[in-house]
DNA sequence: AATTATATTTAGACAAGACTAAAAATTTAT
DNA sequence: ATAAATTTTTAGTCTTGTCTAAATATAATT
């Protein structure tokens, strides 16, 4: 098994992946764990010499198959942590990550198994991001921004691209949570505000929270 | 905070201390947490500077009241985990402690406390241990052992002496958990062997399971 | 293409926690 | 009370993960 700093390396490379395609640079890993390029160099030898990931020197690094398996089974523990948090526990979706990011790192294939059973096997966590199952796959569902809607669509808010803790409490405030259907009433071409419809209840919201909140079309 | 060692340490000389009183010796803890008496000195005067024992060359150590309340608290964290694991993720109560071990060390004041509200704020752990308050009391309960039961005396089991696995399967094979009425119906002068009814099943058991179970007399 | 700027790696140091082997203190036994 | 046995501490080494400063490689600019 992997140690602690290992597990979030990986994590690490695995998100940064996600956005970039290939050759994560050190620069971009150290920026993403608040640390510095050296330790990373550091770092990266020993995952490479553990086959988890490709590096070559100047030339970034990339996962092997046997690295993206084992960071998609840290991401999954960490968002069934996440959900078993919020639904179990009463934490509100901006207060779990903290938490989560400890709990990931527990050792224990029974424990997530049982989780997973107990919180009836989620495939989203409580931002709208998919978890991973067993064997590292995610289940895409198609999600528009809802800035992207046009005037009389409407859909079910699915997740946050935005998630500090700012914007998620004010998605609380405003009734705005995962599963909530949202309609389109009007698009106002001066600012781009929207007026939305959810819950019988009508308001506007503006370009900004719309660009971050992700929607599956109805 | 304090690091995954030394919340160990802690806790080791929390258990010690239950046992022997006072002046723990390097070499009990050594024994302990299976490390070596030059480790433990290092880490004693670590500790000592933290103000969470007394020590003093050659003379062991001693938890201090603060010490003393943070070990209290690994402790209840360690326990209300094995709740947890046993009540809602199906383990059985063999299985618990090593990932209690690791589920311990988690930093989240607002997880504990959110947890001890789900699980219904229990007293006791799977084997019967008390689970220390947040002010690190505990709560204590009569307990005597099995053995020590004459003749027509019956109580409830409250928890083990022996925590071992195979002790544990064999409580669970013969239907013996936690809150099961006991009654001793004969005691063979021969052998010390006891003749129980227990949930209307009758059969007889050793003078070593009798002394390694507690009961709380009726 | 040469020079400057940026990114990455190397070399050497440090702290935490553990270990071995040797020294010192304490306890036990004669 | 002294010698022998045991316990405890010290000194020095090792590993993991981090850091700074210096060196080297790559990328950008003119």
């Amino acid at each position: 098994m992997f140690t602690f700093s290992e597990e979030n390396y990986l994590k690490a490379i695995y998100h940064l992946e996600r956005d970039f395609i290939k050759g994560i640079s050190t620069n971009a890993i150290a920026k993403k764990l608040e640390t510095k390029a050296s330790s990373v160099t550091d770092m990266v030898k020993k995952l490479s010499e553990k086959k988890l990931i490709i590096y070559k020197k100047y030339q970034g690094v990339t996962l092997t198959d046997f690295g993206k398996k084992t960071a998609a089974n840290i991401v999954r523990k960490h968002r069934l942590w996440e959900v078993f948090l919020v639904e179990k526990l009463n934490f509100s979706w901006d207060e779990v990550h903290d938490v989560a990011e400890q709990l990931e790192h527990i050792k224990s294939p029974k424990l997530i198994q049982q989780l997973d059973s107990f919180l009836g096997f989620p495939t989203h966590d409580p931002h709208g991001d998919p978890i991973p199952d067993k064997e590292g796959n995610l289940k895409i569902i198609e999600k528009s921004l809802l800035s992207t809607l046009l005037k009389n669509e409407s859909g079910i808010c699915i997740g946050v691209n935005d998630s500090s803790s700012e914007f998620l409490q004010f998605l609380d405030k405003k009734g705005i949570t995962l599963g909530k259907l949202i309609t389109v009433l009007e698009k106002e071409d001066f600012d781009d505000s929207l007026l939305i419809k959810i819950a019988q209840q009508k308001f506007s919201i503006s370009k900004k929270i719309a660009s971050n909140l992700y929607i599956q079309k109805q």
